[in-house]
DNA sequence: CAATTTAGTATCGAATCGAAATCATGCTCT
DNA sequence: AGAGCATGATTTCGATTCGATACTAAATTG
């Protein structure tokens, strides 16, 4: 099959899979947001970054996050650090909907497949969307995994074990290395590595 | 990475790569449109067929198709067999403008893949679709390659080589053999079979 | 031949989305 | 410090989309 069949296919798959109009009450746009906003890390879950995450325009996206914050599935603070930026943070009715996500029937399909198969999906879809990316001059987000700005003392012993981020100068807990950040900078390939072929493209 | 960390990058590569708003004077939907006319064998040009395919209504599918029909993409023609039915035929205009389509990154980023990698990811994708499909009870499109309607004459030589639809017991050209139908049914794993792992699901 | 099903279309209202304008805050350079 | 510019967020507006509903015509069923 060519390349145009596949891509196609990826795309017909993907919007099969995510259902059209309302699930559970929100739409497609909305379903987008609470995925992004309980997948993020707080560097990264502010409208601007959503849009630039979701390829749409700003306005756009403030206007789907003010949906979701009157219904109550984000909740959101200003910074304090920069007096023109907003942080959303997902409450636990997003956390809760998350289950009944119309995405949950590829989930459940990608799951079921053999662990090798699924690993290879992994690596060359991101492959893909590292390429596609670049000729779209769309931001690439990633997570602290591959990212040149991750910094990790890896010769301490576990407890003392302390990642930052070398960009923004901020330490790191262990459960937000694998959140999305829109600062993700391709060129780490570091002992987090998983699979045997990642790190340089193509 | 789990399944669910691959499921929203299938999603958002696909919402990357399929662009929004207006490319070359298409909307998203009348891309689908485009991309599917262009696809889909006689017997499944039609705006049912559309909509099953896509998900959506017939309504909306008519609405869409109306349009593009306006702007001479697709000509409409009334079935002689059934008075209700209408194909749809993409145009010369159609075809040309497929060049423009903003899915060609995405094409491109697939074509530059190793063989290899991309026969799997084409395996996958399927087998992630007939899936999905399954769950989500909409109807599976496929190509004759893996119809159990499909018929051929493997013994005679090329040049007589009947195929046929066991289903509309209709003959079938060469070049439509692999065009999208709607018809499609599971089963088959004959001779037209490219890669080592196809036929049974699961 | 009546009843039902199927294909296609029209209409309406809610929601989406992009473009553009607006406002506040932060940053840079002299 | 201050002017100019960049950035984050929001609002408004118009075009489009989409689903729900209703409707017509043709085919099928009994």
């Amino acid at each position: 099959m060519d390349g145009r069949g596949i891509a196609e296919l990826l795309l017909h798959l993907g919007r099969i899979a995510s259902g059209d109009g309302l699930v559970a009450g929100l739409t497609t746009g909305q379903w987008a947001v609470v995925r992004y906003f309980t997948r993020a890390n707080r560097f990264s879950r502010t409208p601007s970054a959503f849009a630039a995450f979701h390829g749409t325009t700003r306005g756009t996206a403030s206007q789907t996050i003010k949906g979701l914050v009157i219904q109550g599935f984000l909740k959101q603070t200003r910074s304090e650090t920069d007096g023109r930026s907003v942080r959303l943070d997902p409450t636990d009715k997003a956390r809760a909907i998350v289950a009944n996500d119309p995405i949950e029937a590829l989930v459940r399909a990608t799951d079921a497949l053999p662990p090798g198969v699924r690993g290879t999906l992994s690596l060359t879809l991101r492959r893909l969307l590292s390429r596609v990316a670049v000729e779209t001059e769309k931001p690439l987000f990633g997570t602290c995994e591959n990212c040149a700005h991750f910094q990790d003392d890896g010769c301490l012993p576990e407890e003392l074990s302390a990642h930052a981020c070398g960009l923004l100068n901020e330490p790191l807990m262990d459960e937000e290395l694998d959140q999305l950040c829109i600062n993700f900078a391709s060129g780490r390939s570091g002992p987090l590595r998983t699979y045997g072929v990642g790190g340089t493209e193509q």
